[in-house]
DNA sequence: TCCTTCATTAGAACCGTTCTAATCTATTGA
DNA sequence: TCAATAGATTAGAACGGTTCTAATGAAGGA
């Protein structure tokens, strides 16, 4: 309940983590995943959370934001979305969802994947097996 | 029937598909019209283009092609098909459509409109409208 | 504690794309 | 037909996000 004990708690949560990951859970790790696993910001790409940690007064450079989010990535504790040519979000989401992309903004947004549903596919190209299905809802400022 | 006409109707085809966009028929853009607007490679990059432009003995710079790709896609001569951070694809078919995307390979598949189906979307954002709704589904090499 | 392995870092390199400003070409109207 | 002009093309530089390099630093096992 005190600040002391969620705040320990979410240490140790985060440290176990990344231990699960098989990552070490060193100073700069546990840094960006305190700062990625909040219930908020769920969607980030490497400049932001690099400018975040700075912000946050975390030392870390951008070379190792960019190999922690591919790790993360790697290990399911992130996932990528890719909407944009030359830049990359990271969504703290990986369970089975989609997107709403404002193309005006930039901002992502999820689709619960009950709210939305992808009927019947085509059988994938010979030699090949699904991987996952994206779904990327663009939208614009409506002109009014 | 023989191939000085039917080469001339392309010709004259293409600079009518131009003309119609509003853009002026330049020796480029007609020669990469004409390289894009054949029943194959229907994805391509700027640098694809770019070479088979030079394989062809067409001289264009990688400038123009990219120019040519920005405002064929803008008067909906092309689509852009955004699939990997850091290059973009276009797709001369622009009826509704969506795709299949080989991770290992990079290359893209159309699903016709028609073998996919995406049900009720929640309602956009606030003071948004839907323009598109792209669908990918990601495939790999199967193993085995 | 020492040693090995792995992680972090600053800065350079990279690569696809866009910009710049000089040159060239299609089009229009006289 | 021939300017005049608006628009297109170009080479090469610049840009921006990402990755690489090789040197330093930290974690964890013996």
């Amino acid at each position: 309940m005190s600040e002391k004990f969620s705040q320990k708690r979410t240490l140790s949560g985060v440290i176990a983590k990344l231990k699960t990951a098989g990552l070490r859970p060193t100073r700069q790790r546990i840094a960006l995943a305190k700062l990625l696993f909040e219930p908020n910001d769920r969607h980030v790409t490497a400049e932001d959370l690099h400018k975040k940690a700075i912000a946050a007064g975390i030392s870390v450079s951008l070379a190792t934001v960019y190999n922690t989010l591919h790790q993360f990535t790697q290990k399911d504790l992130l996932r990528e979305v890719v909407v944009e040519p030359g830049r990359s979000y990271f969504d703290t989401n990986t369970d089975d969802h989609h997107h709403f992309f404002n193309e005006n903004t930039g901002s992502l947004e999820d689709i619960p994947s009950d709210q939305i549903f992808v009927s019947a596919l085509p059988s994938a190209p010979l030699g090949t097996k699904v991987r996952r299905v994206d779904v990327i809802v663009r939208v614009e400022e409506a002109a009014d």
